[in-house]
DNA sequence: CATGAATGAGCCTTCATTCAT
DNA sequence: AATGAATGAAGGCTCATTCAT
């Protein structure tokens, strides 16, 4: 039973690698069996098809983007901008997870079903935003217009390849969140 | 001579159109020379290889990205604030190469090689936004952190699917940036 | 004992179910496994290999065709004219059995151990018809040949897919059988 | 051109033979390719897919079991007695061509389309039986009853496996059809 | 007895690339 | 300059078979 389903999260652990370094097309069953050191049939037993799996793997990104992130700048408490700064730090050191959101997010403007889910999270995602400026700023506008920017922040700076001459990028992130958190 | 630019410029065009719709992975030779009426082996008379090709993409993209919008904003002239605005929304009506940049920017994440030209078009970019910003803003940080920010914006907005509720994205977008041109 | 029994003729009636259905290669063990909702692993207990299953299928086909349609047509009685007719309606009315012997029939032109088990199956057939049109024939040519043209108008009449206008194909049947018991 | 027409033509002879040894379950591209001496991928330079090779098997099929048999009947001439006589003669000599028209006799008993194209064969077929047999006989029962008799003579005796003692089946299909033609 | 799980061979199909003409 | 044709390397999927439990 344990063995069940390690090997079986193994193809998903590695669908998520993949996933996350190459986007869709380089989640091939091939090759991850290949780094599991399995043969490739045996994917089937585990999975109806390829695109069943690929399904999957949107299935547990969707989940832990959703849930696990929030409810850990819940679990530290403190009050709004404190928790948008934690929120912004935690999804910037997410590392594979955050790679998988931005594959899913390029991934999402060629497929209904991906663009379907990603509203799905990101409706989600800026809900909890407005509930957390809502608390220090005025006017619905104001509340909107600052969650569509820190969100486009996040995502929009791993989109961007600039320098910033003697400031690192983070150095320039923290000034720009701070900057919305006023 | 100009048969040939015409014919190979078409190769060209369709290979834009290809990347913009589906990523690099899109650029298949056999779909191109169908949707070109010709044979695909007639494409290797035009380039060495699709390595090559793809290449010569990206000298398109980045030729058209770094000149054209920034040339467009100037020889119409206002202040920062008018230019910083006539650029935002040239941006995001550019159709086709918008979606070739969007591309490119989640191609850069797994090849180095693109991921140098981004750089190079960023920071162009991101100079022309240094410029304008310090037109009216005081302080290296400030014009920093806003030009992040705008950049951001305008591509990371195009990652997310969120909804706004009564409001359309365009009209959030244009809250958030008279934000930031305050 | 019974119920390994049931599950063992499980196994067989669901094989020959596929056999009637789509010929040798349509009997496999993974959609017959799915059809018994058991694992596929159990039929290896049951039988060596599907060779061994194939050659079992064709024990029951050759017991079943041999054995039981004559002795369903003696217990009946009546004339060779009569047991004649009675053999021709029931054998068209067989269902499942004629279908596993239609594709037995075409299996047999690639595989020589099944093309041998149908010639004994024919045999005795064959000596049945001569021992009947005996009964009110003369003559070994003209037993002979009537036996021919009845065993090849029950078969070939399943292999020939022509319409007979108003006729139904069974009216068409019964004129030519009728016409062979002159 | 010539040698246009001649691997594509070589690939459908292969597929013929294929398909008369061992149906369509044999039409397998792989083997093909090597009985040709060619790799497999360029099979869709000249085919959509296997689908729609099997069509064009069919194609030729229906075209040479319908025009070219009776066209050889006509050409040779003779009472209506003699022609159905070559008629079967020609038929059961045809060697290949034989075995494919006994693999989709089999073929069309699963797949609906096969059957559509058998009934339109067979439909032909039996209007030329229905013609020769009117020459000679009376009543449209009679008719009807001969020809179909004729046609499952043919093909029925190809897929039963009787012995005839002294006898060889030759020699017995020759008393049968002379018995019909009485 | 039977299942869950895995292997490996074989098949169809796609596609970049090559080459003679 | 470009086409028709072919190659070969993948890649997705099916399925008979094996094996530990």
């Amino acid at each position: 039973m344990p063995a069940t389903r390690t090997l079986r999260s193994g193809w998903i652990d590695e669908g998520l690698r993949a996933l996350a370094a190459g986007g869709p097309d380089a989640v091939r069953i091939e090759l991850l069996a290949k780094a599991l050191g399995v043969s490739k049939g045996g994917f089937y037993w585990h999975f109806d098809n390829r695109g069943v799996f690929l399904d999957e793997l949107l299935d547990v990104w969707e989940q832990r983007s959703l849930d696990e992130v929030i409810e850990r700048v819940e679990s530290e408490g403190g009050d709004a901008r404190a928790r948008l700064w934690h929120l912004f730090t935690l999804a910037s050191t997410a590392g594979q997870l955050l790679k998988v959101d931005l594959a899913v997010r390029d991934w999402a403007r060629r497929d209904d079903a991906v663009a379907k889910r990603l509203r799905r999270v990101d409706n989600r995602r800026m809900d909890y935003l407005r509930s957390l400026f809502g608390d220090f700023c005025s006017g619905e506008d104001e509340v909107e217009a600052r969650s569509l920017l820190v969100g486009s922040l996040w995502i929009g700076s791993h989109f961007m390849a600039a320098d910033h001459g003697a400031r690192s990028r983070a150095d320039v992130l923290e000034l720009a969140v701070k900057r919305l958190l006023d």
